[in-house]
DNA sequence: TTTTTTCTCAGTCTTTAGTCTGATGTTCAA
DNA sequence: TTGAACATCAGACTAAAGACTGAGAAAAAA
């Protein structure tokens, strides 16, 4: 018995180039193709694929959501990545929503073929590069805590408003407290942050992508 | 007589979709493929295509590089950029190094034969929301006017300091200038930008990429 | 050559930022 | 129930930022 692929990108010659290899493989079956996240969950439903190999960046329904909804749905499904980039901010929430592989675009055809077999019996293919950025990422939540990870709720709030370049005075008329309140908030995060000034917190704000 | 076409992309899969449909074209004959800019140029030289399609973003020698040394060392080759974004840093030196037409990944396979074809004939091909992308250039760079393009060296040197979070004092420092001068360069960079104070100017710079 | 721009600096003044100490009420976990 | 963490605010103080006016020197443009 076959095992049942769905091929999820949006470019049209990427899906004619996996599937016209994939084709030539006995045990491998391309049941069908999607190019959007939406269409990719509604097909699952349809056709009960084996594994899904998906795209992260698309247009309607990107494919972090996609799998999400695929694994919450049918979790027998394997979900395979299959993109372009090795971005922290892609990688692990894909890993989070329930991708059993994670494949870059410069793998040759074998790769995928070697991925898709290894789903089949719920083995994971974790790219190098990836898996060395995940190595990076354990290590460092493990040892290291980004300073901002120290602020509170409250104070996160005052800080993206620091970011955002607003006073003391506008950033109480914003949060409805006292310019004293703002004053100690600020003080606290400069300190947590190892900053001198608003000006640097700012930038930290925006260094680290808090804006 | 048919179109001798080479295409270059570091994604084989990418490679394999669009020549598995370019085959089925009978005026159209892949004569060979690339995985990177300087296997390309090589091949360009050896296999004389007419038009070559080619991905920007590669690892050896990237699609702009590689552009512009086909288009000078063979100026009857016609370029086709086939991408998958729209980035405004991508689009223009790729049109300057001497590409024909920009296509996204989005296309859909006829797209790209129409684009070679027409390429033949050396007539551009541009996705629209390129086109978009230029018009928009052409008119910012026609009417409007950065607020930081009025600047001047000076200033634009203590802005970057301040985008670094320096007080007026260590700018003062940094540049061997007085702190008197230094005010008078903020408030005029202040004035300038319109922004309130310094760390809105901090954020300026930021969001502007001035750093 | 004259004018304009740019860079430099001084003095004065007001406002804002930031630190420090201390205090109150709440919530939540030990 | 007793801390501990958090959000709130006050008063007093110092330091820094920024506005405004004015001005000299050099370099570039008219």
């Amino acid at each position: 018995m076959s095992i049942k692929v769905l091929v999820v990108d949006d470019h049209e010659m990427v899906r004619r180039g996996i599937i016209s290899y994939l084709e030539t493989e006995d045990d491998i079956d391309v049941v069908g193709e999607a190019s959007d996240g939406a269409q990719a969950v509604e097909l699952c439903q349809e056709l009960r694929p084996d594994v899904v190999l998906i795209d992260l960046i698309m247009e309607n329904m990107d494919g972090i959501a996609a799998t999400k909804k695929i694994t919450a749905e049918l979790p027998d499904t394997k979900v395979i990545i299959l993109t372009s980039f090795v971005d922290e901010q892609l990688v692990f929430p894909a890993l989070e929503a329930g991708a059993l592989s994670y494949l870059l675009k410069t793998a040759t055809a074998e790769d995928i073929v070697k991925a898709i077999r290894s789903a089949q019996q719920s083995q994971s293919v974790i790219e190098p590069k990836v898996a060395a950025q995940m190595v990076h990422r354990l290590q460092s939540t493990a040892t290291t805590k980004m300073p901002h990870e120290e602020l509170t709720e409250r104070e996160l709030e005052v800080l993206r408003l620091i970011g955002e370049g607003l006073t003391n005075q506008e950033i109480a008329d914003t949060l409805f407290i006292g310019i004293k309140t703002v004053k100690t908030h600020v003080s606290n995060i400069l300190s947590k942050l190892g900053v001198n000034d608003r000006t640097q917190a700012a930038i930290y704000a925006h260094r680290n992508k808090l804006i």
